[in-house]
DNA sequence: CGTCACCTTGATTAGATTCAATACAAGTGG
DNA sequence: CCACTTGTATTGAATCTAATCAAGGTGACG
């Protein structure tokens, strides 16, 4: 992958990596740290697609020359490994093996999405936030992140809102009771849940480890 | 792309072609017909991930190597073209052009089904709808099953009711309103629209025309 | 002519939104 | 060092959208 890359970059939280509309001559993997990706609709409600984790890649769904039709901001600071896209189509021809590995994480990528499709369809609210927490935790968990089982999540109540499809007030309500059920607590940037109910309220099955792909 | 085809396979309407839970040693493009995509929740609830048109690919979601974690069902009779899992490796040694194409779609798919999430968050009953219609109706004409403005719709207000998270009892009194008002017109399995008004009502920006990559 | 699949419609209820305040902590400038 | 702003979290009350419940209606088909 060496020859491909670009260079590092190191990005404070809150900054705007791409901009909807923008075109973007470059690609990333993320290195370190967490963010969000999202989209505004016109009528300007922002809705976040999905959270960005290490070792997640930012950049392919513009298709592989287009335009960017959603934002990458940081939460925390990140750093980002960073590719030229026009680099893309020797890697295809010299690197058969990553080109592989990179279908499929898009292929990955695109089953998360569609479980992200069932939540936001077929969920209550209290469901949504339960798989939402339980997703969180585990992936962090997966990169490492966690310790005696509480995790940082450092996104605001409003990211977790519109990553959903529910109001920041409802949002907040429902947090709120699966504390006080004891379902997860997130306090002071930090989460730790009782992975088993909580898996149970979000109509998952615990059991089946959701893998992931590095590149 | 001719070596790596197993072969074709016609299929009645009605049928399951890939079982939720099930390996396959397959993938599939659509050829001819219409179908569905979808999952069922720990709750019997289902959720209709998207709508399968011609040229769309079948069967990459999975992982590369996986197992379904959807199940695909045909709506028209369909025609698919069918290739072997086990040679997707062979593809990307000996075809990069193709191993890139193949990319490409799983990226645009990726993208469609982010705007996808986006209107299950963001949008209300008749957003939904019109969204919906709209992009049907847009996917169904660029690839030329349209005559005189009718695009055929051959699915139940209920696949669409699961398709966008609402009830089939809401659904139908949305589908109402729309036809009412002469936003669209959807009724013995043919669908026109009023394409600006539609859009408008579906908070799309309706001189951006979807491209979508064919294979 | 009865059954089956799908569409349609009205009445009622529940879940989520919106509105409106309050609380609290971290900065910032005078 | 304190008043003041700013961003985030919290909570109660009012309202509304969409779900659920419960019947019909329609057309195809054996």
């Amino acid at each position: 992958m060496e020859q491909f890359r670009v260079g590092e970059m190191v990005v404070a939280p809150g900054m705007t990596l791409l901009e909807e509309g923008q075109g973007s001559a470059h690609l990333f993997t993320v290195l370190s740290g967490l963010g969000i990706r999202s989209t505004m609709l016109e009528n300007g409600r922002r809705q976040v697609i999905n959270f960005l984790f290490p070792g997640d890649f930012i950049g392919l769904q513009a298709g592989l020359a287009g335009e960017m039709r959603h934002s990458v901001e940081s939460t925390t600071s990140m750093v980002l490994c960073v590719f030229n896209r026009a680099d893309l189509w020797d890697l295809f021809r010299e690197q058969p093996e990553r080109a592989y590995d990179l279908t499929w994480i898009a292929a990955v990528e695109e089953h998360f999405l569609g479980e992200t499709i069932a939540s936001l369809g077929q969920r209550d609210a209290t469901e949504r936030l339960a798989w939402a927490l339980l997703r969180i935790h585990e992936r962090l968990s997966a990169i490492g992140l966690a310790e005696r089982g509480r995790v940082p999540m450092p996104w605001r109540q409003q990211d977790l809102a519109d990553a959903l499809g529910l109001s920041l007030v409802h949002t907040n309500k429902t947090i709120r009771r699966l504390r006080e059920t004891g379902h997860a607590l997130w306090a002071g940037g930090t989460l730790s849940i009782d992975r088993e109910r909580l898996a149970a309220l979000a109509l998952v099955d615990p059991d089946r480890p959701r893998r992931r792909p590095l590149i």
